[in-house]
DNA sequence: TTATTTTAGGACAGAATCAGTCCTATTTAA
DNA sequence: TTAAATAGGACTGATTCTGTCCTAAAATAA
């Protein structure tokens, strides 16, 4: 019961993108600069992405000066949007599957209880946007700020160069 | 993001073992038997509950006669109780889990939403009981009862002999 | 005591999923 | 035309899931 690096990867990566075009214009980044930005391995990474584009979440752009745009604003889209763009719908219980083959079907108790488990976690997920998170973020990190293992605006500057 | 078959297995067998004792006195069922009502492998069924055991959650008695009791009653057993037995402490973070290794702990945004998101779902599964979940059960099989793939009367008669 | 019935625990194995890597297109800007 | 970027597929090693099987230990019944 546990999100998957793609997953985790890939909100990551969205919310660089969000944090990375301040006020104006949202710009293009390349996955080798997300993927160094957030330390998460760029081949790897590019795979997320495609699953990002393809579910209309970033657009990309491809040759010199291309790489990702956010295709929506931050507060458009919900972090449920992200995860389930790259693990695929959430269901927890089999009988909601693609291949539904319990012998429980049709009258488990336990269906109905999952179904509404599940609710209680896509609830939060649906209402947290990636506007949402980047607040929590900014708010983390100007509180307890320097030197707390997030980058700091020097690196970030180096990292965009 | 889905349950495992395992922890799924776990809390069927919990609610054969509740429903099977009405009215009086808890009695021992074995895995055999539960096995065969919850159509479930019997030897991955005996590994889970082993687990169970283990938690605390049943009493397992061994030799002839032998099987498994609850250990409380209904009432006193979540559902978290028996899924967490099985497949250890939800934790969707990696950080939280036992080696946290990430780059971005100390101030991530993330690890807070997960949390709450977490919550979300580990709420609901507390709140519910093995009670509440037999009485769902039950609601169930007297609504649209009959023939409905849900062993009725007298298969549970026959099994239980 | 001995045989029988039950769980306990460990070792093992096949399948599926995860977490990537790598290579070859394809697209676009310069 | 060349260089820079993503797209997509194939592939791989590690891990987890979903079991099975075997031996030991405990308890009962004869
Ligand atoms: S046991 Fe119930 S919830 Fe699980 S797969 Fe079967 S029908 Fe669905
Ligand atoms: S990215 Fe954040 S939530 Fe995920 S493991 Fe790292 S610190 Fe924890």
């Amino acid at each position: 019961m546990q999100i998957t690096r793609a997953g985790e990867y890939g909100v990551l990566g969205m919310m660089y993108l969000a944090r990375r075009d301040d006020g104006a214009a949202r710009k293009t980044a390349m996955i080798d600069e997300v993927s160094r930005a957030e330390k998460v391995p760029k081949s790897f990474l590019a795979k997320i992405f495609q699953n990002l584009a393809r579910a209309g979440l970033v657009k990309s752009v491809r040759g010199a000066g291309g790489g990702f745009v956010l295709a929506k604003t931050p507060t458009e889209i919900t972090v449920l949007e992200i995860v389930e763009a790259i693990e695929g719908k959430i269901t927890f219980q089999r009988c909601k599957q693609d291949k539904p083959d319990c012998k429980h079907i049709g009258g488990c108790a336990l269906c109905g209880l999952f179904e509404q488990a599940q609710g209680g976690l896509t609830d939060v997920l649906t209402r947290t946007t990636l506007d949402d998170l980047i607040k929590r973020q900014e708010r983390i990190d100007t509180t307890h700020d320097h030197s707390a293992g997030r980058l700091s605006n020097s690196q970030k500057d180096a990292i965009v160069r």
